[in-house]
DNA sequence: CAGATAGAAAAACATATGTTTGTTTAATTC
DNA sequence: GAATTAAACAAACATATGTTTTTCTATCTG
């Protein structure tokens, strides 16, 4: 017995639309009908697919949080300097989410307690993703007295709104990057070598 | 003609719940029933107060950028140190915002493309408070070349991030505001009279 | 080419939700 | 104490929304 995969099938463009939608207008807000007409299927439709709504969201998610780890994954490996990989890594990471047709600006907007119910799903997906920033945190030749923790939920904070304020027109997600690193690097450097 | 309110007048505790049931659900997810029962009225009860949900909403928002408003104005006059006088609004704005209960919350957690039809108004309001912050970030002593809109977004975005991490046993709003401006002061203090 | 079936259409269902309308009650005012 | 009306009740309305069921069709397989 075959369980083919035609020629036709239009899973990815649902997931293209879904991801565009969820982003744009949030969980609640983004109707299976928008969803539908947005990739051409008609409402039932999207169930041959996926059992339910809350499904398609997780659907998108994890291919939020692939695309954001290869991608990140591939960055930081062009540097050894721990605060070069942080700055690589917020790059590509900001260059993702104010791109909004991006999977990975689902990830930024839809906060787990939005939907109850796939709670837990949500939280184990971002947390995949997160490990890349904890690590790179935890890389970096801190004072002891500085709370890593503290000091990563305050980058995640600075990073996830970008979204929020930020216009095309406006400052390249490295410029970006490149400021927020400044910010965080002069003082917290153990033995600053450059001055100005 | 007179227009007297009543002594038995609910205003006030409709008010409280809206404000309860936004924050802890978001503006869609707070249906017009979930704050009627809340309030002990019934849904179209709340009707004779505000026009619809809308603007229920922006009576809620109207009173978090006061309550808001009145507390920072209060605490920073406490200082005269820019630094310090940005830590004492940091840490009253996140004591604030923490409270689930509080009006505050409801300016966080809801966005103004969360209700396109109210944009503009809750945009107005919005900025009416965050002004505090530009005026705090524009009197720090800061290097020329460091972007001052930048910083603020920065911590904007941090701050506001906090309800999502924050755990009632967790660290204090005080502990918190003195490890954010920690990490942003000693690098950017044009001269650092501290060193450790 | 013929049968099987992946994948979508068509249409309806059940429920949730913001809102409206007519009515009642009780506080206020003269 | 009677008239007025603030404020809430009671019940329905209109629509939006997630979902299900049945039916059709184009693609694949043997």
């Amino acid at each position: 017995m075959t369980t083919a995969i035609r020629s036709n099938n239009r899973l990815d463009v649902l997931l293209d639309s879904s991801a565009e939608l969820f982003s744009e207008r949030g969980y609640q807000a983004a109707t299976m009908r928008d969803i539908a007409k947005k990739c051409g299927m008609l409402p039932g439709s999207i169930y041959y697919h996926y059992p339910n709504k809350e499904a398609l969201l997780v659907g998108v998610y994890e291919e939020g949080v692939r695309q954001l780890s290869e991608r990140v994954q591939r960055e930081i490996a062009r540097a050894t300097d721990p605060w070069e990989r942080l700055e690589l890594m917020l790059a590509a990471h900001i260059e993702m989410i104010v791109e909004p047709t991006a999977y990975a600006s689902v990830i930024i907007r839809i906060l787990p307690d939005d939907v109850p119910s796939a709670r837990e799903e949500l939280v184990r997906l971002r947390d995949k993703y997160e490990v890349y920033l904890r690590d790179l945190v935890g890389a970096l030749p801190l004072p002891k007295d500085v709370d890593r923790r503290l000091l990563r939920l305050f980058l995640i904070g600075s990073v996830n709104h970008i979204p929020v304020w930020h216009r095309p027109g406006g400052e390249s997600p490295k410029q970006i990057a490149r400021q927020l690193t400044r910010v965080f690097r002069r003082p917290l450097q153990v033995k600053p070598r450059e001055s100005k």
